[in-house]
DNA sequence: AGGCTAATGACAGTCACTGACAATTGACAA
DNA sequence: TTGTCAATTGTCAGTGACTGTCATTAGCCT
């Protein structure tokens, strides 16, 4: 790809200027207590054009999120056909959150992009879209499950139904890291694999044997 | 409890004919479609009592719904306690999907909450929003599984990752409940049984060889 | 240089939602 | 029954997100 026009390069600029002063301030002062006034003054742009970019002010705090959640639809694809679904599954986190940091850097620094993911979490009306998100980006998982497996996602169940379990646990993954103490990619992709062992012995018919000493 | 005042009557007349209004307006027009308006213009009220009586033109939409779960909390506490906990959880929706139909028809038709789940799951507003309380209700569960097992939530994971797993393989039964031709209370029920049976095997390690044939 | 088109800005308007204050109306005691 | 109190409601003005429209600007390409 030659080097992208001017026209392109200011497009790409403006745009990484909204996200960058969005986040910083929805990190500062808050999602709510931040207006899109705010930014494009900030950017010194009109707001017209803030909603050219983005349809909605939901939409400029989930730029970020949008990359890593590409990042793991990547590495879901490309996980050898021979292991099994929900071996699949985590690896292709695992291997998206070691991945990761570097993909969010070029973007944002990291320690914003952490800031922003605490913030999601605790906006309710933030909150309410990233499931929303979550949940689009979970029938496209399992898509590409039924397809690993040959299956038709409309005829076997099993697909949406182990993709659901899956993102359940993650989603479980994601509000203990950040209720938690070490806020790092290294501290996101241990809790992943940890809790991902439980999800076995928890289905189990009782818990009274195994239960390994846990603190979220 | 005596008769309530008039007072108190009036406040529930007012409430019922928005709740009613609403649902009766988005599931013809559609939610987006609807203003808020157009709801107090046809029971006659201020848009300010609207807005006294909900939070948001979004809460009303759930009014319905919050009764559903609110039954189903109550069907969890209920289980006894030398079940397992992905026992009562089964046990639990199941007996709350065998008084819904009560407990529904006695704020609105079935008919009418029937046509609200299906909006719920085609509006993406009211679908992030669903997602969000379906959130918060999961914490709820969570905690009182761990209750059941003498647990502490933020001691022990596993109340939270076996909710969240059971919650996910629900929100895909209720989905594929409201895509599919049968939209009875019966059809949910069966389709809960058949799905969460479906759980254990769709978490093995190799899915070659049980798979029950399924149209969903 | 000049025409074409994508990108932006300016402006007016809609709709959800809120605060403040006035008007109304059950509740309840004298 | 009436008068007082407090809860409920209505009115009004304002904010903030978002959209359609149209004029203006500014890369792009010959």
């Amino acid at each position: 790809m030659p080097a992208p026009g001017l026209r392109e390069r200011k497009k790409q600029r403006t745009r990484d200027a909204l996200i960058r002063v969005a986040l910083e301030l929805f990190t500062e002062q808050g999602y709510e207590r931040t207006t899109v006034d705010e930014i494009v003054d900030a950017v010194e742009v009109s707001q017209r054009t803030f909603f050219r970019y983005f349809a909605s002010k939901e939409e400029v705090a989930f730029a970020v999120q949008h990359m890593v959640e590409a990042l793991f639809v990547t590495a879901l694809e490309q996980r050898p056909p021979g292991e099994g679904p929900f071996d699949a599954l985590r690896h292709a986190v695992l291997s998206a959150w070691d991945h990761a940091g570097e993909a969010i850097s070029e973007a944002v620094p990291i320690e914003l992009y952490l800031r922003t993911f605490e913030m999601i979490e605790s906006t309710p009306a933030l909150l309410a879209v990233h499931l929303r998100r979550s949940a689009e980006t979970e029938e496209t998982i399992a898509r590409i499950i039924a397809e690993r497996e040959g299956l038709d996602v409309d005829e076997d169940p099993r697909p949406r139904i182990a993709v659901a379990a899956f993102s359940g646990v993650m989603r479980v993954t994601g509000q203990m890291w950040v209720r938690g103490t070490d806020q790092s990619l290294e501290a996101i992709r241990a809790l992943t694999e940890r809790y991902l062992d439980h999800l076995g012995p928890a289905l189990a018919p009782h818990w009274r044997n195994s239960a390994p000493g846990d603190t979220p």
